[in-house]
This record gives structure tokens, sequence and C-alpha cells, in this order.
DNA sequence: GCGCTGAAGAATTCGTTGATCATTCAGACA
DNA sequence: TGTCTGAATGATCAACGAATTCTTCAGCGC
């Protein structure tokens, strides 16, 4: 089973140094397996097709993300700060990466199209470090008492939807995006400060 | 000068008609003319290219929107209820336009690849009902004095981003995004009611 | 002159064809 | 028996000439 994890893995790092130089569309199968002294039929052992790789690229990306998203969300910083914290964060992460290697703007392409489901389960991990920065701000006090954290969440990244990925969705500068992400989050702290009242039927 | 605004509107209407059925890039110019019983170089007398003519389009679509907007900014409902109105109402309005013709999500895509800074035009004139709306509720006492409305009309519209071409950026329903809509403007109004701490620089 | 046409030119799209690629799988190898 | 290869297959892509379409403009008719 490490065996398989290895190969696994030695694939999935053959096909990214491919795929943030040349592009997903330019990267063959032959070529990742080439790279592994292996077969390009062999790949399918490991992956059932080439958008999982891609998939399993994202993935991985989203690992680390989550991982400076944990830590984040259990810093004794006050809940407002470790908000912005973390949607800055990600924000700046993902610019970077893609200022960085202009190919990964294609890979998040790609997935959009083929794997459209793709990105809620990022949506929902993000959720519950999310949730966990809410009930922290509740107890102390910070944030006013809130019925439903899990929906607050969810609008909350309803209404930073166009910072999640930059390059998609704007052509703004950096600066210019996180000026505005903490623009939103001015009036978005300022509610869950207040108390936000719930009109919508939030059962689904 | 009537006539030649005439024949305008005349060519204007003569593409819509095959826009919204065929849509653009099936539509010729040599068809609009053949319509308008002249030939396709005269229209370049009026219009001095297709996109114009798409443009024209988007820009007669958004008059009407206009005038709703006007209309429910002067309203004497309370702010907030005025902030929902306005924007469920362009949610709607957009989203049934482009139910009952897909076709139109197509002039949306090649005016946002063609044309990026038209959707700007519509933003700016947006943001000065929206700042009535403001000026109005802080008079009124719900909502809490801000020190730049147009800076918070703004980041509203960042905020709501996500609702503005329902069927550009999401694949819900009406009824799921209005539910999500009114979840955002849940915590927006929160915390305009309680008044918003700026902590970005807003000078341009 | 003014308004318009229709032909000419430039740009884009289309359709076909050949090549490349993702994916499968029978069978070789160990 | 389990692992892997490489040829086969069908789908997708690239190339490129043909055709269509956008756009311009010289000149025609009023």
């Amino acid at each position: 089973m490490n065996d398989k994890t290895d190969t696994r893995t030695q694939i999935l790092e053959a096909a990214m140094n491919r795929i943030v130089h040349y592009g997903y569309g330019k990267t063959t199968m032959s070529e990742i397996a080439g790279d592994c002294g292996m077969s390009a039929g062999n790949i399918y052992r490991f992956f059932a097709s080439k958008i999982d790789i891609a998939e399993a690229m994202a993935r991985k990306f989203n690992t680390e993300l989550y991982q400076a998203y944990a830590e984040i969300a259990r810093s004794d910083d006050p809940a407002p700060a470790r908000l912005r914290a973390f949607f800055e964060y990600g924000l700046t992460h993902t610019y970077d990466a893609i200022e960085k290697d202009a190919k990964i703007l294609e890979v998040a392409e790609v997935l959009r199209d083929e794997r459209p489901l793709f990105f809620n389960e990022g949506l929902a991990q993000e959720r519950i470090y999310l949730m966990q920065i809410l009930e922290d701000g509740m107890e102390a006090g910070t944030f006013a008492p809130m019925q439903d954290p899990g929906f607050i969440s969810e609008m909350i990244q309803s209404a930073l939807m166009k910072f999640r990925f930059p390059q998609l969705y704007s052509l703004l500068t950096q600066e210019k995006l996180k000026r505005e992400l903490n623009g939103v989050l001015d009036i978005l702290i300022a509610g869950l400060k207040h108390g936000v009242e719930i009109t919508v039927e939030t059962k689904r």
C-alpha cells in the first residue's frame, strides 16, 4: 500500500511540475508517464482520469490552505481580526500562487467546468473554521449571539465570493482587492457585532 | 435628426429581435440590414460596429432597470426594505430576462469580454440610487451615520456581485439565489443600522 | 452636397483532414 | 498472480484553405 501511495505521489508531482509550467492542456499523460519512467496506461492504475490529477493537485493546494486556516482560527486574536486574517490569507495566498504560476488559473477553470461540485467541498471545509471563529466571537461577547452560525458562515462566503479566485473574477490588483475585501468585512463585522436578524428560512 | 434617431431605433430593434432569437454570433449585419430594408454598409452610419449594437441593447435594458431603481429609491418604505427591494428587483428582472431569452446571456458574455468597462457605468449609475437610500436611512435614523456613503455603496455592490448576473456566476435557482441574497443583506443591513467602522483608506 | 449602395478588403469563422491525445485492455513479464 | 506495457480506439485538437462576415469607401442617384 505504501508503494502505491508513493507512486501516486510521484505521478502527482511529475504532473504538477509540468502543469504549472506548461499548463493543463499542454501536458499529456505520456509526458507525465515518461517523467515517472512508466507508460501512460499505468497512470490509470493510480488516477481514474487526467482531470482527477488536476483535482488531486487542487486538493493538495487546499490542504496547505486549510492548515493556515486552522492556525488562524485557533489564534487568540479577537474574532474580527481572525476573520480578516482568514480571508486576507486566502486572497493573498491564491493571488500569489496564480501570480507565480499563471497556469494554475487554467487548472481552476478546468475544474470549474468539469468538476463544479469540487469547490463546494472546499467551501464546506472553510466553513468549519469560520464557524469556529464565529462561536469564539460570541463566547467572548465580541459578536452578538446568532441562531445559526452555519448559515451566517455561508452568507459571509457568499458576500466574499469575488475574492476567492481573484484573477478569475476581476482584474483588480492585489492591493485593491485587499482594500475592497476589508471594506466589505467592515460592514459584515459591524453586523456580526450588533447582531443579525435572519429574515429567511434557513432550513434545507 | 429625428429621422436619424428613428433609423437608429429601427436598426436596434431589428437587431434585438434577431439577437434574442438566434444569438449575437448567429446574427449578421446583412440580416439586420435586410430587416430594415437597407444595406449592411448603411448600418455603420448609425453604429460604429456590431458590438456597439450589443452595447446599445444592454444600455436599453439598463435604462428600464434604472427606472425601476429610481422608483424603489424614492418610495417611502424604510431604507432597509428599499435596499432589499432594490437588489431583489435587479436579481429577478435579470434572471427572468435570461430565463425568457437565453441568448441574452451571450450578449452579456460578449460585452464582458469586449467592453469590460461598460459594466462599470452601470455600477456607477446604480450607486447613485444606493447612496440615495443610504442617506435617507441615515436621515430617518434607521442607519447609523456613515462618513462615506459612496464607499459603502461600492462595498455593498461588491458583496452582492454574485447576484448581478445570476446565470453567469452560479447555477442556483432563482429561489435559492433570492434566499441567499436576503441572507447576505441581513448581515449588511445589521451593519448599516449599527454603524460601520471603516478601516481602509478610501481615497483614490 | 447628402444619403445610400454594393463591391473590395480585412478579419473571423467554418469545415475538413490529419495528427495527437486520453483511455482501455489483451497479453507479456516477472 | 499481480504489475505493467504498448497497441487499439475513439475523442479531441490543430492546421489550413474556403467561406462567411465585419467594416470601409468610392461612387451613384437624388
